[in-house]
DNA sequence: CGAAAGGCTCTTTTT
DNA sequence: GAGCCTTTCG
């Protein structure tokens, strides 16, 4: 089969301009993906170039390991030759090798959001201010938005303007000084340091240069300056970039992308060639046209035609509903609906909203109504206390000098060191200005020798001492235990050592939070094959660097209930867009701010352009949020709907009167006839005799509760798996 | 020292 | 409505 075959002439030049800069400006559903798989493919294929020597940066993993899915067919097992993958994650890899050249050590650890909330904490201890006016998440984003843009301490400090930006910046300084001390890098870290890495290694930037003779840059609208800076000292060489985007699909701008990436893209790059794929494949004339009607309001833009082949379809269906409960009966409803007349199958459908709260409403009518679905995001795996306690512990194994793991986990069991103990022993190791692991090993030297050398003698009672050096030998042990233990047989060590497993049952959820671990230590389990050393680093990297929609799979028979980001690069058959509303859709934050304002608008459109088939814009009238309950004038996005693309009766959207249009007259389906009744005596092969507590439906399937008898207590069971007996 | 209870503030979006 | 922090008590 020819590579070009089945492309248009617009995706055949993507893919055939290979030499120079190119700029590919790419509508949504306008085979986007199939031109860079392809692109690639033609590089090897009829290029003659070794993968090896091709670097394509994808916005998510997900993205990056369904291209070379896709590519294994087109290339075989070469795909693993070459360089994909988001830019933190090649940036780390990066780092990981060449990084001692600017004095990092190869066994950093990365810090994670709220790793890096600790330590802006702790560094703002100390400043004696108004915890108010500064809080944690409001001086980390400023430090965020500084490294995102490469500005150092001293930068900041030459540009600081306000009270704030001066504190943020003393801030910044001390949260550096700390992540050094603890060999631990940030999100940003691993952009920044990249960059900073190749402007003062000349040998180690022509490496990655000579090796990279093509670069291809995906979803480029959403790139920040330190991800330019780094495609730009890459590229430097060959000038072999292809970068792909859509300045209509930029809704990253609050993690600081910035537009003029793609938008002087021309101008950075003079020889730049620009292809324009304008014909939509995805979507009916109608969502096509609903779409263009959303966007062309937005003023900082260029304006393009999207045009497609496809039919006009059915229209758009306007509903509102009178609170987020009906909304979501709604959507429930038009489900059932659609899948008992055989439009649609459950997964065939996605429902979108802005924020994450919203989709409490709707998961609760999905349970009630034994609908099957699936939430992306929201449940945060890694994100769960058990995972990351278990994994600070993973983590200091890997690098004991790790403070915010070490301040996390130190207590974690109970073991006698409280907040106050914790509070010494940081101002003691920062009296030395050493990371805590050293000063517990100080600590331990002192203890040893018993010699009472002056100043430097510790604070501790005995008592504290005590457990504290007992802490620093389970550590030091699981340090060593690591030199031979396999991952999975370190995970145990550390969890039998630790006492975690009796420590987590004794909670409540203690059931679910020890499955939870059981589940990490499954995935631990997909790294048997590297040598231990090496399979910890390449855990704890893989577990740094997730996304929650990375593990999202579309096979699964439910509906898809995801956040309006987290859609992109998705479709679906079937989109409902939930919460279209003054102030949640456009969010409220960005009522004072043109910019902003534009961008919930363009993640409107995004959302529009998910769908191929069918699409519902629901609003309800009133919605509680933060408790209380509002009633919220109709969106803005809902007047840019041109009625004659609305289903019958022509809902008046532009104005606030009420309905408007209903689904067959709400049926809600019954309720699944519960499996067991509260009461009834059951015998499972493994826990025993019990006592049925409750019995609810969750997916396609119930959950029973049960009380065991004896130790095993209270447990949550799915009906088709646990084979319980009536007795 | 730590567990429990009560009161407070927010909530966009996430690699 | 929840997570976070502070307070209080054992």
């Amino acid at each position: 089969m020819d590579i070009l075959d089945g492309l248009n002439p617009a995706q055949r030049q993507a893919v055939e301009t290979i030499e120079g800069p190119l700029l590919i400006l790419a509508g949504p559903g306008s085979g986007k993906t199939r031109v860079i798989t392809h692109r690639v493919a033609y590089l090897v294929r009829k290029c003659g170039i070794s993968p090896h020597h091709i670097m394509a940066v994808t916005f998510t993993n997900k993205a990056a390991n369904e291209m070379k899915e896709r590519l294994q067919t087109l290339l075989g097992s070469a795909v693993q030759e070459l360089t994909m993958g988001t830019f933190h994650a090649i940036c780390a890899r990066i780092l990981r090798r060449d990084g001692a050249e600017i004095g990092l050590d190869s066994h950093f650890v990365i810090y994670d959001e709220e790793d890096q909330q600790n330590l802006v904490k702790q560094s703002l201890q100390g400043l004696d201010l108004d915890p108010k006016k500064f809080t944690p998440r409001a001086v980390l984003s400023a430090i965020s938005a500084a490294k995102s843009q490469l500005l150092t301490p001293q930068d900041y400090a030459k540009q600081r303007r306000t009270y704030f930006d001066e504190v943020a910046q003393r801030v910044y300084e001390r949260y550096e000084e700390r992540l050094r001390q603890s060999k631990a890098l940030d999100f940003d870290d691993l952009l920044m340091k990249t960059v900073q890495l190749f402007q003062e290694r000349e040998k180690v930037l022509s490496k990655y240069q000579k090796r990279y003779l093509h670069i291809l840059i995906d979803e480029f609208q959403d790139t920040n300056v330190a991800q330019y800076m780094l495609a730009k000292q890459l590229a430097a060489k060959h000038h072999n970039i292809c970068v792909v985007g859509d300045p209509d699909q930029s809704i990253y701008s609050w993690r600081a992308a910035d537009l003029r990436n793609i938008l002087n893209f021309e101008k950075d790059y003079p020889d730049a060639k620009v292809v324009f794929l304008e014909q939509n494949y995805r979507s009916t004339q109608t969502i096509l046209e609903t779409a263009s009607g959303i966007i062309s309001s937005n003023r900082q833009r260029k304006r393009k035609r999207l045009w497609t082949e496809n039919e006009a379809g059915e229209k758009v269906i306007v509903f509102e509903a009178y609170n987020e409960q009906e909304e979501a009966l709604f959507v429930v409803s038009e489900v059932e609906r659609l899948s008992k007349q055989g439009t649609a199958r459950p997964q065939d459908c996605a429902i979108m909203y802005r924020t994450n709260a919203q989709s409490r409403a709707l998961e609760e009518a999905f349970i009630r109504y034994g609908l099957p679905y699936r939430l992306v995001g929201a449940t945060r795996f890694y994100a769960r206390r058990e995972i990351k306690d278990v994994i600070a512990y993973l983590k200091l194994i890997h690098n004991p000098y790790d403070t915010v793991s070490l301040s996390r986990i130190i207590n974690v069991p109970p073991r006698n060191i409280g907040q106050r103990s914790l509070e010494q022993l940081s101002n003691w190791a920062q009296a030395f200005g050493v990371p805590l692991y050293s000063a517990l090993q100080v600590l331990a030297n002192q203890e040893a020798s018993s010699e009472t050398t002056s100043s430097a003698k510790h604070p501790f009672s005995p008592r504290i001492a005590k457990s504290l050096l007992s802490f620093l030998s389970l550590l030091n042990d699981l340090i060593e235990e690591s030199q031979k233990l396999g991952l999975v047989e370190l995970l145990d060590e550390a969890l039998k050592r630790t006492g975690y497993r009796e420590y987590v049952l004794a909670e409540e959820d203690g059931e679910d939070r020890w499955d939870n671990i059981l589940e990490l230590r499954t995935v631990a389990s997909q790294y048997k094959e590297m040598p231990p050393q090496e399979a910890l680093t390449a855990f704890l990297e893989g577990v740094a660097l997730v996304s929650d929609i990375d593990d999202y799979d579309t096979k699964a028979n439910a509906v898809t209930l995801i956040t309006l980001h987290q859609a992109k690069g998705l479709e679906f058959p079937v989109v409902f867009i939930v919460g279209l509303e003054e102030g949640v859709l456009p969010h409220r934050r960005s009522f004072d701010d043109p910019a902003q304002m534009e961008e919930e608008r363009r993640l409107c459109y995004v959302g529009v352009t998910r769908a191929k088939k069918r699409l519902y814009l629901v609003r309800a009238f009133r919605r509680s949020l933060m408790g209380a309950s509002t009633a919220n004038a109709p969106s803005r996005f809902l007047e840019d709907v041109p009625h004659r693309l609305v289903a019958s009766p022509q809902p008046d959207v532009a104005s606030t009167k009420t309905l408007v249009y209903y689904a067959s007259p709400a049926t809600p389906p019954p309720l699944a006839e519960p499996a067991f009744k509260a009461g009834e005596q059951v015998r499972h092969a493994q826990f025993g005799q019990g006592i049925v507590i409750g019995c609810q439906p969750i997916s396609d399937d119930q959950e029973v509760t049960v009380a065991f008898k004896g130790t095993t207590g209270l447990k949550r069971l799915l009906v088709s798996l646990a084979k319980l007996e009536r007795i």
